[in-house]
DNA sequence: GGTTGACCTTAACCTTGGGGTAAGGTTTAA
DNA sequence: TTAAACCTTACCCCAAGGTTAAGGTCAACC
């Protein structure tokens, strides 16, 4: 399997996957003409890389995902356990993306949102006045 | 007012403060000695910034919400159109992130979590043939 | 044999929003 | 006077690739 048929079966870019590659999360023959070459091994890799990362793991977590994977005496708690962090981390990013919305439907509710220059939204920003709650962005800090 | 008291000030880092100023989102006056001068304006500038930013905003939006704030003959709709077209980004992330914690937890769920190397999550991230639902990450493309 | 098009290769620059550090000038207070 | 605490620009760094560029390979078709 050529790259670009890995690509295809992993749903990956030929980018992506080269990335990786030159990221150590895996490694590929090379052909005689110096194509890499994708066996079921290499595309299983793939597969975890690519739904691990669809699901919210950095690459770095997903290094440590395949380490397990390549680990015979793993204990799948471990693996568990990796899981359940990042779902901690995915529900910091629900509440802070839940509050900067809420800060949003306030500032929107109280804009009469006409053809007057005047607008709440744009004070409530600016005006060192205000005693807003406003949601610090930062998606935690791992 | 030097650049470390609008920083204070605005709750903004002087790294950030420089670097809104190269991407021309505001003009500091200079002092006679180099020195960046920052008045009201510019911390109500600032302000904004930090704020919108902080609700999602990336520097492109602040540079339209700004460009609102200049306008003297803006009409306060256009601004609230603004924040709720940020909402409803918020709100496909929010569903984004949401659909990815529940994969996780059905992952972490089919899992036994014990001392054995036999592990759900890793089959269900590698093998081909299950039919999981993986939910891309995507922030939406815009 | 020649050519076209679809592959593949590496290299290098672009993105976002700054953080960190270097090397140096200024100001202030002890 | 000298040290601390400011300020300046300039450079490289991060994730996770996308996007050319410039070129090698391969298969099919004429």
């Amino acid at each position: 399997m050529n790259i670009g048929q890995a690509a295809e079966a992993t749903g990956l870019s030929t980018k992506s996957i080269r990335y990786y590659e030159s990221q150590g999360l895996l490694q590929a023959q090379r052909q005689a003409n110096g194509y890499r070459h994708y066996d079921r091994a290499c595309i299983r890799r793939l597969t975890l890389l690519s739904r691990a990362r669809s699901v919210g793991f950095s690459l770095q977590e997903c290094a440590e995902l395949l380490a397990l994977f390549d680990d015979q005496k793993r204990h799948s708690k471990d693996v568990k356990r990796a899981v359940q962090h990042k779902i901690a981390q995915l529900d910091k990013q629900l509440d802070n993306l839940t509050r900067m919305r809420n800060t949003l439907e306030e500032l929107a509710h109280r804009c009469t949102g006409d053809e007057k220059p005047q607008c709440a939204i744009l004070s409530d920003l600016s005006e060192s006045e205000r005693p807003m709650t406003f949601t610090l962005l930062e998606d935690s800090h791992e």
